[in-house]
DNA sequence: TATTCACTGGGCAATATGACCAGTGGAGTG
DNA sequence: CACTCCACTGGTCATATTGCCCAGTGAATA
């Protein structure tokens, strides 16, 4: 569960180049093919690594227009929400929140008009009150998980 | 910049079997190679394909607690906040918005506890007047892009 | 009609992969 | 202290995949 500096090495190198194979990486990192081929290997049944998905930007795909929303639920509506908003395809995710909203999920649309419709298909069900959104003008900091791996690993090597 | 239903299935058989090869997509997708590689290739450069970097659980590295936070700021010290929030890597996003707050974060802590200490180090600096802070309890539509691609597909075909 | 473009289906050398193996050194245990 | 475990090294092997090339086809467009 806890990494160390060389699983460190491994998530950063394959964040930056995330087309390098297995190979080039040992050689980069100065270990053995087969110590980088089992680190991957643990990394990803830990749970670490969940994957290698395409990251596939919204915008590039016609939905430029980002935002969050905070919705109220009627009490005991929330699974029926979840399933009524999973079915949503402008919603990119969902948490549920403790706070003055009970959920937040972040939306795209096509335009801020756009965003009017899927705004109404979201709240568009019974067990929503109410809803307050917030569009992303800007994104200083796109999601990302270096800094957290570096601090991880560092973490465990004892600073 | 829109994608066609052939660029579609690439992407969503790319979010599945992330590990999948050109070749072996061309097999499943029953096209030549070269198309496969050729689509691809396109996707990237237009930048509906950012990338393919671990995808990291932040949980699995040690910090399951995960908060969205709303700051708000005074005015004209924009710029100054972002460049803080940027060197504390429990920041995993940050956006700016409209609406009542002027920012918005994605945060991770090891504990609730350790949130404490990772909000304190956040909203420790002067531009920032005030924070307000939800948990995320549940998380029931992980961080998503399939549905929203094979909607994008739909719509380029005319339906 | 001529041109352009994406796709096909094929071939090529170079490379990476997954799977092994024996040997080494350190950590921890009895 | 001797022993066991474990991760790592450095190597091999057959196989699969990659990047790159090509000529030919068909559809859409000028």
């Amino acid at each position: 569960m806890a990494i160390d500096h060389l699983d460190g090495r491994i998530i950063v190198l394959l964040a930056r180049e995330p087309r390098i194979g297995v190979l080039e990486m040992s050689r980069r990192l100065g270990v053995a093919r087969g110590t980088v081929q089992a680190r991957l290997d643990r990394l990803q049944s830990n749970g670490v690594i969940r994957g290698f998905g395409p990251e596939v930007d919204p915008a590039a795909l016609g939905y430029p227009v980002t935002a969050f929303a905070t919705l109220q639920i009627r009490q005991g509506q929330g699974p029926d929400v979840r399933a009524h908003l999973a079915t949503v395809p402008e919603v990119l995710e969902l948490h549920t929140t403790t706070g003055t909203g009970d959920m937040m999920c972040r939306l795209v649309a096509r335009s801020n008009a756009d965003l009017q419709r899927v705004i109404d298909r979201v709240v568009g069900f019974d067990g929503i009150v109410r809803a307050s959104t917030a569009i992303v003008m800007e994104n200083p900091v796109p999601l990302r998980i270096i800094p957290l791996v570096e601090q991880a690993a560092r973490d465990r090597d004892g600073e």
